[in-house]
DNA sequence: TAGGCCATCTGGTCCT
DNA sequence: AGGACCAGATGGCCTA
């Protein structure tokens, strides 16, 4: 089942999406690839450029940013790298997640990637229009399931609701 | 050039 | 003690 399911406008609050929800028609950012494995991305910025930073914990100095701030040197140095590499792990794997989430939503572009924020509220669209159809077929509410799939997203707000006001009436009986 | 998005570093907190 | 998780800070990249 793929019902077209539009992102909510009111979920894209950030002034970029107001209005336009041009996003699809963005291009693609970062070279990221087709299977959606970010290993690329990732070399890519962990090649980047020095950069500087201000302040740090006992250095006051500029320094490049995705270097460590102060010489990492001892045990509290070594902790202190590992704890880095740990976390870029960790924030590596939390994006392999969401590229799998971005591949199994409904097709989009090809020249467009959802941001993060994007992909979370699309899904959380797409579970509950999902939802919202199977209870609507579930409940014998035949009439807005085809609603629920070809509606723009302002008027999917107002199926949801609607089922879910149905829904909650119904509940009882 | 401003704003959005992102990766990374970092210190703090909680848990085992 | 060490790992996982989190949030703040920072600066690069990209688009309008």
């Amino acid at each position: 089942m793929s019902p077209n399911v539009r992102c909510a406008t009111d979920d894209l609050g950030t002034p970029r999406h107001a209005g336009t929800l041009n996003r699809f028609s963005r291009t693609l950012r970062s070279p990221v690839n087709e299977d959606g494995d970010a290993s690329e991305d990732s070399i890519k910025n962990l090649s980047r450029k020095p950069l500087t930073v201000t302040g740090g914990e006992t250095c006051s100095i500029k320094q490049p940013k995705h270097k460590p701030r102060c010489e990492q040197s001892g045990q509290r140095g070594r902790r202190r790298m590992k704890a880095n590499d740990r976390e870029r792990h960790r924030m590596h794997n939390l994006n392999s997640a969401l590229d799998a989430l971005r591949n199994i939503l409904p097709a989009l572009p090809e020249d467009a990637k959802l941001t993060k924020i994007e992909t979370l509220r699309f899904a959380h669209n797409y579970i509950w229009v999902d939802v919202a159809v199977c209870a609507g077929v579930a409940l014998g509410m035949t009439e807005l399931v085809p609603q629920l799939h070809h509606h723009p997203p302002e008027a999917d707000i107002n199926i949801t609701v609607k089922v879910q006001f149905f829904i909650q009436t119904n509940s009882g009986t």
